[in-house]
DNA sequence: ATCATTTCTTATCCTACATCAATGTTACTG
DNA sequence: CAGTAACATTGATGTAGGATAAGAAATGAT
């Protein structure tokens, strides 16, 4: 119970067993099956989600009803609509599971209390922050002009484990393209001896 | 000296004169001529500017030299590179004046230091942290997606402001399309009955 | 004013990617 | 193990927007 996530927290921000004890208390756990969702678009969200195991995706729709992937959350990735949650307006974010995968929920006062028990806490969660600032900075300057092939070895780069996780056609959704053009782009860089794996 | 910064902070933030006087002491001002740079690409960024009056800009530059344009600051607006801040890292952007401009100097402490002064401060920071990551959520999937004239109307709504006093080929890099796009979609909207203004 | 430089537009052609449609794969599932 | 559903590849064709080039208009320096 709760073990991954204690284990992280210990790891990467260096919460001790005590701080964690303290800053845990209430917090819940669930194991959601492939497909379904922890967030619908139209909802308040009120909750972060930490992945223990498993994949989630997180993704918008827009007028014409296509999906766009805004992030990939494996495990220990934390994923949730930061602004929903903070402004406490309905989130345009659907949050599905994409493999059965074993979460933790995090209310929205989680992380003010967790940074009251313990100060490595609230150091960690405000890098997490700024590194969430600039993957989305990096991600705009990616959209911004770079074509199709970059933007997919950028992605195999950053995420080598989705690869073989996420189907194709979630990766084409994440990259702004179709899932034919990623085809092309797969076999054209295969065609010039590209090993991924 | 800084009036402009403490009405804003007062309106916006409700910081009291008092707290003013304490959280601005050692703040510095200065006025950049048109087309001079405040950071440069390679430089740790040091400050978050404020502007007070005119108009900044902050782009950077892909392998081909090409400019995409990242942010646009004009009154009342902060500018900076987070990241680069945060983490101490040579930036990529590049932040100059497109006019004169005048702005204030916020170092690196200045934050966490005026949020122990005034707890409105530190509360109004903290949403224009999620406002920003808010802001570039929506970047993010405008450019996932959505053609140029939906990107040009949704630019229009948001900064009207701007469509005077920026060029066309900023607003066209900020869109991520070519001026000669632009100019296209401009036409097109004109034939069919658009007045901006 | 005048000339130069920068910005904006327009026209032509071209390319990357979308769309549509068919065919191949896997992988469940009864 | 057939039968279907989900996913991936392939091919043919269309199109938005890029590249290039040239002129018009605005801006600015002398």
């Amino acid at each position: 119970m709760l073990d991954q996530f204690k284990a992280y927290l210990n790891e990467k921000a260096g919460v001790s067993a005590e701080e964690f004890r303290k800053l845990s208390a209430g917090l819940t756990e669930a194991t959601v099956p492939k497909g379904e969702s922890l967030l619908r678009e139209g909802d308040v969200c009120h909750h972060a989600f930490f992945v223990e195991a498993g994949l989630l995706r997180a993704f918008s729709r827009d007028e014409t009803g296509k999906e766009h992937l805004i992030q990939f959350a494996p495990e220990n990735w934390f994923l949730s609509d930061r602004s929903s949650m903070y402004f406490n307006t309905p989130s345009d974010l659907t949050i599905e599971a994409i493999e059965e995968t074993r979460v933790v929920f995090l209310d929205s006062g989680f992380a003010d209390r967790a940074s009251q028990y313990s100060p490595s806490f609230r150091k960690y969660n405000e890098k997490l922050l700024q590194t969430h600032i600039l993957q989305l900075q990096k991600r705009v300057n990616l959209l911004l002009g770079a074509p199709a092939e970059k933007r997919y070895l950028n992605f195999v780069n950053l995420y080598p484990d989705l690869l073989l996780r996420a189907p194709q056609w979630m990766i084409a959704s994440y990259l702004g393209i179709t899932p034919e053009s990623l085809s092309r782009v797969r076999k054209e860089l295969a065609k010039r001896n590209f090993r991924p794996l």
